[in-house]
DNA sequence: TTACATGCAAATACTTTGCATATAA
DNA sequence: TTATATGCAAAGTATTTGCATGTAA
């Protein structure tokens, strides 16, 4: 039999209307963080959905680690779907210009998990890196100017 | 000559009380991020100073380069005093238990700035890292139990 | 049927803003 | 003196909560 993709029952939660149309649109664009307005206002297309029912469910499924929460500058909460277990785990790097991204192929930290544990005693349990750059096009456009 | 910590006069800034105040607190405790309530609870004891005033404060501290600010998953901005330039850059890791933190002597990004470039044709221009793990008492309290 | 999720409205929490006054330069 | 900073009160935005109702299991 094939294999399903079911978050919310492998994490035995409620299949509702508000978590499976939330979960459907983080999986159409899983590289992007979605704030709770625009979560509540992609649901409207579906069917209208209240903006605190956004904000449980998000909350619910941050709790349960389906999805990841961060804050931004403007003061916001960014979600996005949480890396399935065995994915590889890496960075995105963001154009502060442009807002292009691209994947960074590697994790410049497991190397060195090792290594700070044995100068600081830490033990690393997870690690949060955002890059922000100039991508190739608004690089150019930096220099001719 | 003796050279003295002037950032105000630097940034061309006036030197009013509540921005003497706010710098003198943040630099006893260069390695701590105050949130804007710490901060005016902080001043209370030197001499009143608005919390609107704090914000606005730290706005303009952030704006100048002066203060680095951040969001807090608890949906609060914190602000530190920024590194000076010319001083080392590192990273800090906190202990998720304990909040106890320690130093990260190098910073793992500079050495893959030249890789990620080629790679992806992004230039990097900043970066923010942080690190969660278990500081060594934490570390033993948990394998204990 | 029953525990849990939702909608709606009201409440909170953090931060910003308008305006009159105070103060640094 | 004059532009800028501050205090105070009011407003703004993001998020949470109480309660009656709806719904998944």
């Amino acid at each position: 039999m094939k294999k399903k993709y079911d978050p919310l029952g492998i994490k035995n939660l409620r299949k509702t209307k508000a978590r499976k149309t939330i979960i459907a649109i983080l999986s159409k664009d899983k590289d992007r963080a979605f704030s709770a307005e625009e979560l509540h206002t992609a649901c409207d297309a579906d069917l209208q959905i209240d903006l605190s029912t956004v904000y449980r469910t998000m909350n619910t499924l941050t709790e349960s680690g389906l999805v990841t929460k961060s804050m931004r500058d403007d003061g916001k909460a960014y979600f996005q779907l949480a890396e399935p277990q065995g994915s590889v785990h890496h960075h995105r790097i963001v154009c502060s210009r442009c807002k292009a991204s691209a994947d960074i192929a590697m994790c410049p930290l497991h190397n060195l998990e090792q290594q700070i544990l044995s100068e600081t005693g830490f033990l690393i349990t997870s690690h949060s890196l955002e890059l922000t750059g100039l991508c190739p096009d608004c690089k150019a456009e930096e220099e001719r100017s």
